[in-house]
DNA sequence: TAGTGGTCTAGACCACTCA
DNA sequence: GAGTGGTCTAGACCACTAT
C-alpha cells in the first residue's frame, strides 16, 4: 500500500483483484467500510473509486446487497461525435462543404416514425456534400424541424446545418446508429465510388425534451472507419 | 432553488444555462466556491455535477483557470460491447454457435501490425459461426495469441473464443473499428446474402498491458445496426 | 428491519498553470 | 505568486432492498 493514496490506486488495485482472481467473477466483494479499514482511507474515497469500475461494466452495485464482479462484463465504448469539418481537420485535410439541395418536403415515413412525428408533417429538407482536400468525405442528408428557433435567416449554404445545430441547439438528446449500405447510382456519383459498394452510414435522432429537432443520415466515402479506445 | 439539491439538479441547472445562453459558448463560468454559495450547498456538490459536465463534453474545465463553455462540444456516444451470444439473446432469438476452422498460422501483415507483433509469428487462427434461431448472425474471424495463460485445453468448438475470453482475459485495453465492407463469395455463403453485399464490420484489437492477446473481425449479417443513446 | 450503497457537508491541502 | 480545480477526510443522513 502506498504513500499515493487516490481514488485511482484503489480502482487500479481493485481491478488487478478481479484480474488475478482474488475477487472471481460473480463474487461479492468487501462492502465501502471494510474497504476504506483496509486501505486506510475514507468511505468516500472507496466509493469514487468503486463507482467508476461499476460506470465500466467491471463491477455491479446493489442497494444492500453489496458490490459484485460481473460475472461477463459488459465493455463499453464511447465514439466522439464532432462536428465533421473538425473530423476531416483532424485528419489533416483541407475541410469543403457545398449545399445540394434545400426543401420544405412532407417528411418520408421511416424519419417520421425517428421523430414520432404526425403523417405530412412539413419539415426542412437538407442534402449537402462534405469534402477533404476537395474530394467527397460524406453526404449529409437531413430533415430539420422548421419551429427550431433562431432557424429563419440562416444561410445553409454558408455554414452547414451540422455546425450550425452544433453551435446554436447545443446538447440536445437523441440516438445515433452505425450501419452499411450499398452505394445506389445516386450516391456513387456525389462520393465519387462504384454503384454498390459497401458505405458505412450513421444515423441520428435528436431532441430538445420531447420535441423533435433533426434526422440525418451521414453516408461516408469509401474505405471510412470510426475507431474508439476500449 | 428547490428542496431536493442534488449534484444531479445543479448539472441540469447548469445544462440549462448553457442551453438559453446564459452562459454563451466560450465564456466563463463562474467557479466551484461562487456556484456553491449561489446554490447553498457545499463545494464538492458543485465540483460531481461540473465534473459530469465536463465528461460528457459540455464543459471544459483547466485548472487556475476556470470552467469555460465548451465551443462545439463534442458530442460522446457509448456502445455497449456484449458477448456476442447475449446480443442475440438480447433480440429474442435463440443463439447457435458453429466452429469452422481452428489452426496455428503466421499472422498476416493487417493483424501483425494491429498486434505490433514480429513478421512470422505464430498465432491461434479462429473462425467460428454465430447464429440466431439458427440463421447466420454474425461470422467471428480471430487471431489468438498462444501465450494466453489457460489457453491449452480449452475446446473452442464448445465455447466461443469471444465468450471464453471475456470470462478469462477481461478488462483489457486496446481498440475498436466500425466500418463497411462488401461480401465476398465466402463471406456471402456463410451469412446468407448475395455477394457485393454490403455488410457492418467490427474489428477489435485487445492487450493486458503490452502484451497482444487477440485481434478479431466480427462481420454481421445483412441489415445490422448498432445502436447507442446520445 | 437492518445493511448496503448514494449522497451531502464543511473543511483542508495539494497541483497545476496563468499572469 | 495566487487563483482555480482535484482530491481527501470524517461524519452524517437517506434510499433502497434483501431478508
Amino acid at each position: 500500500m502506498p504513500g499515493t493514496l487516490t481514488w485511482q490506486w484503489i480502482a487500479a488495485e481493485a481491478r488487478r483483484r478481479v484480474a488475478v482472481r482474488q475477487w472471481p467473477p460473480g463474487s461479492r466483494i468487501p462492502d465501502e467500510a471494510q474497504l476504506a479499514a483496509e486501505f486506510g482511507c475514507a468511505r468516500a474515497t472507496v466509493n469514487r473509486a468503486l463507482r467508476e469500475l461499476a460506470a465500466a461494466g467491471l463491477l455491479v452495485r446493489r442497494r444492500r446487497a453489496g458490490s459484485f464482479v460481473a460475472e461477463l462484463p459488459v465493455r463499453k465504448a464511447t465514439f466522439e461525435i464532432q462536428v465533421i469539418r473538425q473530423e476531416i481537420a483532424a485528419r489533416g485535410l483541407r475541410p469543403g462543404y457545398r449545399l445540394l439541395e434545400a426543401a420544405s418536403l412532407p417528411v418520408p415515413a421511416p424519419v417520421r416514425d425517428l421523430l414520432g412525428l404526425a403523417p405530412g408533417t412539413p419539415f426542412r429538407h437538407l442534402r449537402a456534400l462534405h469534402l477533404a482536400d476537395d474530394r467527397p468525405f460524406c453526404l449529409e442528408d437531413r430533415w430539420l424541424n422548421p419551429a427550431t428557433p433562431g432557424l429563419e435567416g440562416v444561410d445553409f449554404a454558408a455554414v452547414s446545418a451540422n455546425e450550425w445545430l452544433v453551435r446554436n441547439r447545443p446538447f440536445s438528446s437523441g440516438t445515433i446508429a452505425f450501419f452499411a449500405l450499398a452505394a445506389d447510382p445516386g450516391l456513387a456519383a456525389l462520393l465519387d465510388c462504384r454503384p454498390g459498394e459497401a458505405l458505412f452510414a450513421v444515423e441520428r435522432a435528436t431532441f430538445a425534451g420531447a420535441d423533435p429537432i433533426t434526422a440525418v443520415r451521414l453516408t461516408y466515402g469509401p474505405g471510412h472507419r470510426v475507431t474508439a479506445p476500449i
